[in-house]
DNA sequence: ATATTATTAGAGTAAATACTCTAGGAGCAA
DNA sequence: TTGCTCCTAGAGTATTTACTCTAATAATAT
């Protein structure tokens, strides 16, 4: 594994761990087994490291996502597909829990992530009107329902892990598994 | 007003608009318009001024919710009763930003939190049957999907504010309406 | 082999941070 | 007045933080 990988996962576990701003970039170069200089070598400073990690939940959203291309999608892909969002979420859990934060103290990275996500977004609106051509789903007529369900939905997808650790509930599979319970509840009075 | 409550009301406004990390005790002392010697004289450290801000909100939780008391809630109560609730939030916002962090660092503030909270969560249950008896909403028969639904309009009220904010989207009345909005549609197929 | 470039270690530093200490006023009680 | 407690200012400090600099070593190209 290359130093600057090395930093990256150094970085995440123990931003994940204790919150990037217990971490400072000496915690990070004795962690990960290198000198300060060499950190510094490879990132400019503490924001650069955040900005590649973000990075890199970026392309995973890009790409881990798994969308069904060979066949029409049924119930149990969304339940797939929500439940690696959960997963990739978690691996980046240090991002989300600080977003407000992150976000503006850093403007660029602001303007990237929100791009990002509303791709997501784009991508999920299609989704679920995929359903609702399949007819596992009937809608509402008002547009303006759909997309309120829409941002519910969403909001539960971004928050239901932040809210598991607030409770001091330990996150596991099971705990996911009540996220995508709770998303198909919104859903269920229009499921066919 | 005293120069307790000043170094308060500071800390919350400085807190508010660049999270606590950012913020230092010389930092609030200087806008607060008083020495450093003078704010450790009344609080012993940082954690105590966090503390005793969550505390204000605690109190604000417990007698400030427009529950009424005269005669049977109605839609319109609950509404009212959203609103205040995001107003709350909104005037204490950096420790919803920052919940998990704060709560981790404090296992005594976690404790008080998860118990405020609980209380909280009881009496939005209880009001839900109210709701219920009183034939505004038609709950579903299994006990286990009233207290999804529950979670759900519980996870928008905690987090509306915050994923605006992600959003970059102004916070303002209208912004708080759509919040209640988006509980609203959760419960609207079960409205009668 | 030699030159060049890419990495690395580690000592060092200016600034900031949380917090302490001392001395002095302000109000009040006897 | 004298004493006492409460409150306040501000200088001072040990530690930490982000980051720099230099010199040495590894890798690669010619």
């Amino acid at each position: 594994m290359s130093t600057r990988e090395k930093i990256l996962d150094t970085a995440l576990t123990l931003f994940n761990d204790q919150g990037t701003a217990a971490v400072s970039t000496n915690h990070i170069a004795e962690a990960a087994g290198i000198s300060p200089g060499n950190l510094y070598y490879h990132f400019r400073n503490k924001e650069e490291i955040i900005r590649a990690l973000f990075q890199r939940l970026f392309d995973t959203w890009d790409n881990g996502l798994p969308f069904p291309h060979d066949h029409q999608p049924t119930l149990a892909d969304l339940k797939t597909i929500i439940e690696t969002n959960y997963q990739i979420i978690w691996q980046y859990r240090f991002a989300y829990r600080e977003l407000v934060a992150l976000l503006r103290q850093d403007t660029e990275l602001r303007k990237n992530f929100l791009a990002v996500r509303q791709r997501g977004f784009n991508g999920f609106h299609e989704l679920i009107h995929t359903f609702s051509d399949a007819g596992i789903i009937h809608l509402p007529d008002d547009p303006k329902a759909i997309h309120e369900l829409q941002e519910i939905v969403w909001l539960i997808s971004e928050f239901w892990l932040t809210n598991l650790e607030v409770n001091g509930r330990s996150v596991n599979k099971g705990e996911m598994q009540n996220g995508v319970k709770l998303m198909l509840r919104v859903l269920q009075p229009y499921l066919v």
